[in-house]
RNA sequence: GGGCAGUUGGCGGAGUGGUCAAUCGCAACAGACUGUAAAUCUGUCGGGCUACGCCCUACGGAGGUUCAAAUCCUUCACUGCCCA
């Protein structure tokens, strides 16, 4: 018996456009639940700065992966995709539809994609790593990768630490460079993505998630950080990655001001959005849809929603 | 009223006769990215081109010295500090 493939529908877009608006009414409507693909909605305990939706915005329409590790945790897009199909594949047993919704471009692709498999992050070898670019230099670590993975290497910048070390790190886990892993990867398609995009106009995104960083300051995500350091956890925790932690932590400390504190919020939101926007940019398989072109988002959502039925045809 | 210091590209801030469209930092813009991704990294960045080169406008304003000035002189304006 040859199961079933199932459809899954998602809603991309960068920060502060207005997905979770939108993904009530769409989720309503197609009688979905919500797999939330936001990497930092992850994390418990952090409410105010990752934007997570309020009991009211989730209208009862079960939303996953939101709140599932403690900030102390660190959680992957590794993990995201295997751990995000099973809940697919469980929603599609319920006979209900599924509706990705997020921003961590690259949690999408480990959940629609996949990654290559069996090279699974390793801290200790990855501190081993750091310890050869502290001693050697990265340039020296660099040219250790280009010799075993000289394809690779080719596309990672000399400067990119991070990418050289996991480039070096699947090397070491599997004796296989990662040139090769994707090129083995299996590419069986495991579900029929249909994506939507939420796209407008540059100054006003900025503008509205400049409004939103002054909510979310009136709404306590100073209160929010310091609760955080109270109960012991790190500053320099993977969570506290989350735009504003950082800020607001110098802001607590009285490395900075409160202006300052807001300015770096800001710019480094908006940064990230213009990042957003480059990488779905390039996958092509999104159909975008202008929210200045609707004047609800139940408009909005109606139209994503004509678009989902056409496609899925 | 007098004295001193300063005025540089969106901002901060170098440069003190030619090799300066002007080091650098920030912002901005563009981009890369398969396991920390709200991370990490890269490029561009006065304007215009028939663009690995050419042209124009530029270093507070106006004059001047010089083969040559952001860099020297005069003067005006403004800013800061000090003495009245």
């Amino acid at each position: 018996m040859i199961p079933e493939i199932p459809r899954i529908f998602i809603l991309a877009g960068p920060t502060g456009i207005g997905k979770t608006a939108v993904s009530t009414p769409l989720a309503l409507a197609l009688n979905a639940e919500i797999i939330s693909a936001d990497s930092r909605q992850i994390y418990r305990e952090m409410d105010i700065a990752t934007a997570k939706p309020t009991v009211d915005e989730l209208s009862g329409i079960p939303h996953h992966f939101i709140d599932i590790v403690a900030p102390d945790e660190i959680y992957d897009a590794g993990r995201f995709g295997a751990d995000g199909r099973k809940t697919a594949l469980e929603i599609a047993s319920r006979k209900k539809n599924i509706l990705v919704v997020g921003g961590s471009g690259l949690y999408i692709q480990s959940l629609i994609d996949g990654f290559f498999s069996g090279a699974e992050k390793n801290e200790s070898l990855r501190e081993a790593i750091r310890r050869e670019i502290s001693r050697d230099g990265l340039s020296s670590v660099y040219e250790t990768l280009r010799n075993v993975d000289p394809e690779t290497a080719e596309n990672i910048h000399p400067n990119d630490a991070k990418r050289i070390e996991r480039a070096l790190e699947v090397y070491r886990i599997t004796g296989m460079r990662i040139s090769e892993l994707r090129r083995n990867q299996n590419r069986e398609p495991w579900c029929r993505p249909i994506f939507a995009g939420l796209t407008m106009e540059r100054a006003l995104l900025y503008r509205r998630i400049e409004e939103r960083v002054d909510r979310m300051i009136e709404r306590g995500v100073i209160g929010e950080t310091q609760t955080l350091l109270d109960k012991g956890y790190s500053s320099s925790a993977v969570a506290m990655e989350g735009l504003g932690y950082r800020d607001i932590v110098q802001y607590l400390n009285g490395d900075i001001g409160y202006e300052e504190m807001i300015r770096r919020f800001k710019q480094k939101s908006r940064n990230y959005a213009k990042r957003q926007i480059t990488w779905f940019g390039k996958d092509k398989r999104i159909q975008w849809f202008d929210v200045q072109e609707y004047k609800t988002k139940e408009a909005l959502a109606a139209a994503i929603l004509r678009y989902f039925a056409g496609a899925s045809l």
